[in-house]
DNA sequence: ATAACATATCGTAATATTGCGATATAAAAC
DNA sequence: GTTTTATATCGCAATATTACGATATGTTAT
């Protein structure tokens, strides 16, 4: 095993559960973070400024970039990476509704 | 390796990615949303609903305790989950500042 | 062309997660 | 007290994640 399930959950469900398993990560939230502020990010600056390796912050973008979270243009040498506004409205309509499915009844315990 | 290395990063920003990884599972959300729905929500009744088997459904409570997001009081028999409203509040006002943050300038790419 | 720089990918080790059968625990019913 | 019912825990196998050194790729300067 090892294996999620995803084919008994819907696909609201298992989309969720992916873009928040991609933000779910110090390093990655850090790196949106630096995006968000600077609106013009690129890797090399990261790896200054986190304490993780080249390589590792390569694969956290990636991870954001699969995710459909950022998106990167190739700006000179560097990669410019950005927030995909499209994702990025998909998950707080997504996560407003199920957050917000909750009124805060406490019935029970 | 394979260690987060949590050390470099900031409070709120280890605090919010174990709140997000305790969520970004399709069996976890479902489960939260049965529990907000049901607001008295027993194991046994996931069991039977989702296609997962008792252990394992067990398992990802416990993971939703640990993280805090849901708490248990013992029912007699059975054992009542329900939403931890603090944590879930908590949750609410971390993931709005951080979504918030993104005003979708795209100055960039 | 080649050197310098920025980023990506490969390979690998350590650790974490997912899922489940088997078994333990604990309360209620008989 | 034994059986039933509900949930938790243990142990294990399969897979995923995290991190990084080494190396590859690609772009701009010289």
């Amino acid at each position: 095993m090892g294996l999620t399930k995803s084919e008994i959950f819907t696909d609201e469900q298992n989309q969720l559960s992916t873009l928040l398993k991609a933000i779910a990560h110090p390093a990655r939230i850090a790196i949106l973070q630096r995006i968000i502020i600077s609106n013009t990010c690129i890797c090399g600056d990261l790896v200054g400024e986190l304490g993780l390796a080249q390589a590792t912050i390569s694969q956290h973008l990636k991870e954001l970039k699969t995710a459909g979270i950022i998106q990167g243009t190739i700006e000179g040498v560097s990669v410019c990476y950005c927030i995909n506004p499209t994702t990025w409205k998909l998950l707080e309509a997504q996560l407003g509704a199920f957050l917000g499915s909750y009124k805060g009844e406490t019935n029970c315990c």
